[in-house]
DNA sequence: CACCAACATGAGGATGTCCTCAAGTTCGGC
DNA sequence: GCCGAACTTGAGGACATCCTCATGTTGGTG
């Protein structure tokens, strides 16, 4: 779309030092971080950082391009695994264990922030794998076959809220929330479900094109 | 404690209303609300409020003090179910539906608020309560026997994050959530967790006195 | 009905965050 | 090494919310 020239050398580092701040001050204070603070642990001006990122949101968007990625290669290494059930469980797992130890990546899940289109394709992707994950261990028999790719996304949701009450108490308790659901998602104890699955235009909706 | 003495008719009635805006503006825009708006809604000055409620956690907890009640019933409710599981699972479905409609419910789910003498001790009450029915539903082999009461606060952090994401595109969607949960919730299904519940001290730490 | 304590009022200072922009600085091609 | 474009800077205006306090109003008691 905008054909981006390159940036000055110095403009080009502030850029990366600016990426990495954001990583660190919104892993421990979350999205909402001032955004004086993020400039400050870069070591630029305040002026620098809207130089650089006209938006909070675009600075989200660069800062978390790594969290995308990682979250590919979960998927990656869960399609790799010759157990479905135990794939599955090691996606939501690694997923769970973002979260848990960072508290931007949290609020992430909880609120859509537009995303730029390499990260809304990045996402589609990685969407794309966790549909294979989850028919993968639905047609082994693991996963209850009345659960759809959206029903991960309660994983997500529920997941954040547990760890926002506990990371500071007890930094472990999130496994023990995550084995109960995993219980739930087995086809073994499977009861009927109430209502029927969000359907792709809602999950959209809660989570910003491209999901999460 | 503070020996208060009867307000005079004026202050009794702007209290009324304070509580009653309060829990309007509380449920539709959450606890962080500004207290103007409260005042507004009141029909009486920000001055006025300041003097009824000395601190915004005093008016939260006059305003949800009939919340804490209806807990009290929902639990009395379970208890008096023939079948324990169900009785189990009313109360959380009445909590979730608390939640879900009441956007201040939730949010004093996810943070510590202090509380009143008067509100700490009607909460204790209430754990007592729910510690009698998750007892119940053990006893009758429906309900896992490794979990603990304090697991249940696992389905309402969690469930609070799921409703606060999926509250404005799919307001039943949460029942879903709950769906899985219970199912992880029951004996048939159950696998090993894998870290040890939240003693009551950390219990106490991640709600504050008296519990949620 | 008069009086004072109790109460209500809302302008305003304090705070924190956002975002802009005019002035100064640095990069890099020539 | 010079110059223009690219970049950085940080003070400051805009905004939202907080909470206080001096002043004016009202309830209810004697």
């Amino acid at each position: 779309m905008s054909e981006t020239r390159p940036l000055r050398a110095d403009a080009r580092r502030n850029r990366e030092r600016l990426i990495e701040a954001a990583r660190t001050v919104y892993a421990e204070r979350g999205l909402d971080a001032p955004l004086d603070e993020i400039a400050r642990c870069a070591g630029v001006s305040i002026g620098t950082l809207y130089n650089r990122f006209p938006s909070r949101d675009a600075l989200i968007d660069a800062a978390f391009a790594d969290r995308v990625a990682a979250t590919a290669r979960f998927a990656e290494h869960a399609l790799a695994d010759d157990d479905p059930w135990s794939g599955l469980a090691y996606f939501l797992e690694r997923i769970c264990e973002l979260q848990a130890t960072d508290r931007g990546y949290r609020d992430l899940a909880a609120r859509s922030v537009p995303r730029s289109a390499e990260t809304a394709a990045a996402l589609r992707d990685g969407y794309r794998q966790m549909e294979r994950i989850v028919e993968r261990a639905q047609h082994a028999g693991a996963l209850r076959s009345d659960v759809t790719l959206a029903d991960l996304a309660f994983v997500f949701w529920g997941h954040a809220g547990t760890v926002a009450a506990t990371a500071d108490i007890a930094p472990d308790a999130w496994r023990r929330h995550l084995g109960l659901l995993l219980d739930g998602l087995r086809s073994e104890g499977a009861h009927p479900l109430p209502v029927p699955p969000l359907d792709p235009a809602q999950v959209e909706r809660a989570m910003g094109p491209g999901g999460c």
